[in-house]
DNA sequence: AAATAAATTTAGAATAATTCTAAAAAGAGT
DNA sequence: ACTCTTTTTAGAATTATTCTAAATTTATTT
């Protein structure tokens, strides 16, 4: 691992929220200003691929990054906002219904933040 | 509704595969040769607002338009294909285990597709 | 049916996210 | 130190999607 590869690895692990390549770029960027965005976007791609990170898209945004830690999200519809949620772990029974094997699941609850529904009925007043 | 909107919308319901943009509008394209990409963006995106289509997003690869009617994904890690897969319905459990109001929820299970497992082997040879 | 208003479509420019390219730099192995 | 491999860099290129403003179509009013 590569003082790069690294840091992103950690940036992604230890973030609150779920950045997008470009975040994880300017947060790297304060520790090494002459970082370049490709190196980001190579990084998170063979992070990702080793599995060592979690991708998650969502319609009409962006991808973000995220642990692996097991958890499910919430998106908003309207913002796109990802929120952590932790459900039943699906595993056992997916394994039950499916044949042949898979890696992993992605879950993801649509809903409208609370943010946006507090936009939504202010402007109805 | 338009008779591009109408038309669309009869394109993602009756394929057999999961569109992308760019699909729709070669298809749209056979049957009214003079539309524009940007009508077709413009409708799917309203089609999908009125929650009439579901759009698919699949990390690393363009939005797919879908049907509404209730089913799961299988996710190739390696090429993005969707398959259809038709799980247990999580409805029941997740109004249980969440508090709040949600509209509807989207699982992805990833693997490695037939094609792409046949050409991981041959390449091993 | 003509006039007006509203909504939709069009082509092309613009934007945003990501990948590619080829050269430079860094790291590892003899 | 010298060679080989990997990673990084800057910027160009590509891809997916949205925006813009004019033209067209559809709906509404007279």
């Amino acid at each position: 691992m590569t003082k790069y590869e690294k840091q992103i690895y950690e940036i992604v692990n230890t973030s609150e929220s779920h950045l997008t390549a470009e975040q994880v770029f300017w947060k790297l960027k304060q520790i090494y200003p002459s970082v370049s965005q490709a190196t980001v976007y190579n990084n998170l791609n063979k992070l990702y691929a080793a599995g060592l990170i979690r991708r998650v898209s969502v319609e009409g945004f962006p991808d973000r990054y995220d642990c692996i830690a097991r958890h499910d999200h919430f998106v908003c519809r309207k913002c796109g906002r990802l929120t952590d949620i932790c459900l039943e772990d699906l595993t056992p029974s997916l394994k039950k219904q499916i044949d042949g094997e898979f890696f992993s699941y992605d879950l993801k609850i649509f809903h409208i933040c609370t943010e946006c529904r507090k936009k939504e009925s202010e402007t109805e007043k």
